[in-house]
DNA sequence: GTAATTAGTTACTTTAATGTACCTACTTGA
DNA sequence: TCAAGTAGGTACATTAAAGTAACTAATTAC
């Protein structure tokens, strides 16, 4: 395991030396599936990878753990291993993660509203293609 | 002008069959650049498009453009040309548009407050590579 | 003895998004 | 008469992101 030629690290904490605040918090939200990778996590608690996976089935394992990764790196999912036989793997919300909580459902607010839809369970949900 | 072509419209509205109403939100807000833009304007009440060009220099007008019709589609931003010579094009919040303004201001909060820094204004901004 | 399970990793290909440069119309001011 | 300014549109090349398939290790159940 060598993480020496990684370049890029998401760490909020090393944005401080930018002007703008916004920008990398933005960066790290709005890439593909992040956000509503997080919104999972928001309504189940704890997940571990393959739950993960099921419910957003066209995710494949690739993208998938690159976007926990750097999540993860961030400082916003907490990353719990058990060296049990089958391994598991569980992700969650660190305290900083749970600050984007009110975020999140604020934007299941404003879409329910705008979509007139009640808010239905994600695992009602088939997707062509998603961000 | 014919926009019989046109295949992906992206107002909300016609989400209304998803079952999960969080799908079609974020899939408008999380594209490159998209959240940015509407920060600018939410900071600036309304903006050419020259003015938001400037101001976030790293994006071509193609692609400023493309966002701008999407949120125009998906009845976020009021688009208003006035046929001056030279022409003059703002663009604004709608009432729908509005509703995101909180949201905002709160990703905005949890950035400054993740990095320590006070909120600068986007004229501060010099970015490498921004979504 | 072999398949199944979990949480990935890696190499390679393919697709989608973006960058770049050039073009438009119209009028004003030098 | 010619450049400047505005808000884009278009064609083509390039790059970055994503898809895909095959592989790992350890143990358990069949």
């Amino acid at each position: 395991m060598n993480h020496i030629e990684k370049k890029k690290t998401f760490d909020v904490r090393e944005y401080s030396d930018m002007r703008c605040a916004m920008h990398g918090l933005l960066n790290l939200l709005t890439g593909p599936w992040t956000t509503y990778i997080l919104w999972m996590i928001r309504q189940n608690g704890e997940m571990r990878f393959g739950q993960i996976k099921k419910q957003i089935p066209l995710i494949s394992a690739k993208v998938l753990t690159e976007r926990l990764r750097m999540l993860e790196e961030a400082g916003i999912l907490l990353r719990v291993q058990e060296n049990t036989v089958p391994l598991k793997v569980t992700y969650s919300f660190t305290r900083r993660g749970k600050e984007l909580e009110n975020l999140l459902d604020e934007i299941n607010n404003l879409a329910t509203k705008w979509t007139g839809n009640d808010d239905i369970s994600a695992k009602a949900c088939h997707l062509d293609k998603m961000t």
